[in-house]
DNA sequence: ATGAAAGCGCTAACAG
DNA sequence: CTGTTAGCGCTTTCAT
């Protein structure tokens, strides 16, 4: 069949041509404007409709400079931490009418980097948790406005929401000392805790040890897979290294959970023999039997305010910084401990 | 100060004067594009990162036609199947280059007319669950490729990834039948009970209870917020009216779960009293006591087959319609039943 | 290796 | 009420 044209995209000029009015008539028709006669607009609609006609949000995005869209970064869906914090970010997101990208990294270095690169070509305004400096630099230096969410002290100079672990941590070793504990060990994430990457986490608590005089060091922290499975491998690990542990920290609410059932189900009474401590307060936690005691973090504020400190970025003179933001967790007492 | 111009963004043609080049210099250099002398190039590169550029996407996008944005449009994230759902999108997403734009309606019909107005102005595809007709219509009428998820004969016209409910009722009621169960108990999501909405669930259930001689009737389906509490709540209304239930099939497992802890702190033995069974297939299943026997929806599947329904919509030859796909629930038996 | 011209599809501003 | 004229900011030819 030749003469048939290679299929392009219908634009308003052939709306106009096809139903004998100028573009701008179309584009009145199709953008509800006043000043049209009401049986034009039905027959332009008609032959739009007809011809499959669809406005380009490039060419508006170009005339009309209002839609702001913003990159949502998060290492992966899946795990029950972020999506309270997607939550929040959609919600302020829509209160403006932005419009939300999602990226999951799965906290990998390749990953990462491909989405630095990406990001900065496809939205207005970028936040998110990124752990290798590479990849936040890249985005930083793209000139996008940017939030880091969690900097945990790997890009000072980004403007960031932060959550305040040394409270945490304090609340929860606090916590445990009252009832009774001193053999308090930490199961740590392993990502987190490779050399190089800052982990708050581990510092705070060797500190904190210190300084109360705890009988425990470096041993009593052990590295798990971020992951409920992860947790209890990791419980058999530090079981086998120290037998008399009374109380478990651990890096998150997941991880807890697995060293948890781990030792219930080799014959540790909770809180009873072993008490579990998580970190999240993640809605799971209230679900699994016994309730987990933890330090709880307002992720979907963290989102919230993720929008805002974005929002404020943007609106800011040029360079004249914006101030960091912060989270307080807070200590949430179950019957895990 | 009389003078400053009013803050305007920065454009290719600004670098160009400013670094002393033609505009096609500076794309060269920020393209990467190879006809260019490399000391050029860093010269531009030096100046239109002093100068803070960088490139419209809309301008862009305008030129070259290769950026594909999908929208994903769902209740809440916060509710776990939808996360499954939508780490599936985005990993499908990823894989041909789309960008996704998420979209939470909280099924709420006001909600989802809003994002069914804006969604075919900001991306070039649309997947999603919707609830009510009169949204499914707009994006359809949009003429914006769609593909509706779990569509539960809403819009057998629009392309879709269906879930094949009979299939998994019949599971689970056959499950249940073979543990021994007679007086088996339907708590439904209240919201997908309404009047006017078509409810697989229910009515399979009816049919089931109809065919086999159950002792039940409508009384037996008692209505839940979509919750764990909700279906805490919905427990003690259904003992209320039905205390000799020996078995519960819940609408999801987030019901299932509230309501077999409900009944556990009521003194019943799970299941020897009363089993639950739930539809999902959450993770946290897994992780509550006694383990929840559910049947189990490829959620990350859903997602994948999503984007490759639009794919397969976008690339069909007009209007030669795509046909529906369906996802098989399978029953997954733990302790509870 | 660089520049000039042309145009992507749309809307705002102004005429008529 | 409708049409005409200008761009929006960028990349793709095509010259040079």
């Amino acid at each position: 069949m030749p003469g048939t044209k290679k299929s392009r995209r219908v634009t308003i000029d052939d709306v106009a041509r096809s139903a004998g009015v100028s573009r701008q008539t179309v584009s009145r028709a199709i953008n509800d404007k006043g000043e049209i006669d009401p049986e034009t607009r039905r027959r332009v609609l008609q032959v739009a409709q007809e011809m499959g006609y669809r406005p380009s949000r490039f060419a508006r995005g170009m005339v009309r400079q209002d839609v702001t869209t913003l990159a949502l970064i998060i290492a992966d869906v899946l795990n029950p931490f972020f999506p309270e914090v997607v939550s929040g970010v959609l919600e302020a997101a829509d209160e403006r009418g932005w419009q939300v990208v999602v990226y999951a990294t799965g906290s990998e270095l390749d990953k990462e980097l491909a989405v630095a690169e990406s990001v900065p070509n496809h939205v207005d305004a970028c936040v998110g948790f990124l752990l290798h400096t590479g990849a936040i630099d890249k985005i930083a230096a793209s000139g996008i406005p940017f939030v880091l969410l969690d900097r945990g002290g790997r890009a000072p100079a980004v403007p960031g929401v932060d959550i305040d672990f040394a409270s945490g941590i304090r609340q929860g070793l606090d916590h445990l000392m009252e009832q009774g504990h001193r053999r308090i060990a930490m199961i740590d994430d392993h990502a987190h805790a490779r050399p190089g990457t800052h982990n708050a986490r581990r510092e705070l608590y060797l500190a904190f040890a210190a300084e109360h005089g705890l009988p425990v060091d470096e041993t009593w922290i052990q590295p798990a897979v971020n992951s409920v499975d992860g947790g209890a491998a990791a419980m058999d690990e530090l079981l086998a290294a120290h037998p008399d542990v009374t109380a478990v920290f651990a890096y998150n609410d997941h991880i807890a959970i697995g060293a948890m059932r781990r030792a219930m189900r080799l014959g540790l009474a909770v809180p009873g023999n072993c008490a579990f401590l998580g970190f999240d307060g993640l809605a799971i936690g209230e679900l699994v039997d016994p309730p987990l005691t933890t330090i709880h973090i307002d992720k979907r504020r963290l989102g919230h305010l993720a929008v805002d400190q974005v929002a404020a970025v943007m609106t800011a003179p040029q360079g004249s910084g914006v101030e960091a933001m912060t989270i307080d967790p807070r200590l949430v007492v179950r019957l895990s401990t």
